[in-house]
DNA sequence: CAGTTTGTTGATTGACGAGTCAATAAACTT
DNA sequence: AAGTTTATTGACTCGTCAATCAACAAACTG
């Protein structure tokens, strides 16, 4: 059975596996044997493919900052002027799909890991410094555009995890209505 | 040697011995062998006193958020008027105590296992409550004063978890200034 | 076709860890 | 003194899991 060029697909599936398992668990308590069998195929393989599992939680970690940010670009390929920009990048902050089980675990865990995995801490770092120059862009116009940038990157990670951690279903609508509450009190609007 | 009382003392030890191991991990991947030898004890014994992990991890969080709130408390005894007291809040939220490695590594934790752990939700929203019912009291004169202290308390998290989360030391100063620019301009100052 | 690369797995290794238990001993009780 | 409760641990059970390896198969190469 063994077909060629198996490597980019069965490295997709684990990556896919691992964010699916990750999500189940709400942990890094996984088991590799877990990840393979979801991503239909032995243990051995994923050692194979990816050196350990610590590789492939980056590699899903990657995988996941990396769908947020096309999440963003999308949403800012149609928004015009830097306000709607702004709405733009909250709205995708707060879509559903960052909302869903496998998406808040990764997160949650991604955070504890970048304490003291130095390669998460660096990706966590990328992810965070995209968003930061998004939200200056936005706010140039203003005097106070850094700082105002900066509350909101970090109020954007708060509502999120207040979101996330609350009882009931999350409200990303609430989240953005919050966020932009604070928008318009330091705009002056 | 079997002295009586020895109760409380060894819970105690292997509370704090928990917080520490939790730090130095920075992950919930501790043994309880290593949580009792930091105490000075078999890991037969602290099974005896707590009857498994889990009940040791949730003893830890209990008391890493009864430290905090106890720093909060004596904040507000000595600050007078709703702007000071506001004050307090803050800078009791980014002590440098709230920057050690074993109340960081206990945070972020707490939160990942609150996805899954009831017990450890509750405590969380215990918490929570507290510090919304502290802002809004604040914030009582305020016809937004509700949304305005929602805002305040989500930003709070994510101000720490950008300081803890950085490269460089952190620097709770700076946060605290983020977090009254906000109220600044929420209030129109 | 002979040889090499790629895909694949079952079985195994080697280690670790949560929780239990029996046993020992000091201290209180009656 | 006999009995009970509290403190304490070493040894053990039973399980798990990351990582390795040998071996087999299909596909490419020359």
């Amino acid at each position: 059975m063994p077909k060629l060029g198996m490597q980019p697909i069965r490295k997709q599936a684990l990556v896919n596996a691992t964010i699916v398992e990750i999500g189940r668990a709400g942990s890094l308590d996984v088991t590799v044997s877990q990840i393979a069998k979801r991503a239909g195929m032995s243990s051995a393989l994923a050692h194979h493919y990816f050196g350990s599992k610590e590789d492939m939680f980056l590699a899903a970690m990657r995988h996941v900052m990396t769908l947020y940010g096309a999440e963003v670009r999308g949403a800012l390929a149609v928004a015009d002027g830097p306000d709607a920009r702004l709405r733009a990048i909250l709205r995708a902050s707060f879509s559903a799909g960052n909302f869903r089980r496998e998406a808040v675990g990764a997160w949650l865990n991604f955070w504890v890991m970048a304490q003291t995995v130095p390669a998460a801490r660096r990706l966590l770092g990328v992810y965070q410094g995209r968003l930061r120059s998004n939200l200056r862009a936005c706010l140039r116009a203003h005097a106070d555009g850094r700082e105002i940038a900066d509350g909101l990157g970090a109020l954007i990670d708060g509502l999120y995890l207040r979101e996330v951690l609350k009882n009931g279903p999350p409200d990303g609508a609430a989240a953005v209505a919050t966020a932009m509450a604070y928008l318009d009190a330091r705009l002056g609007k």
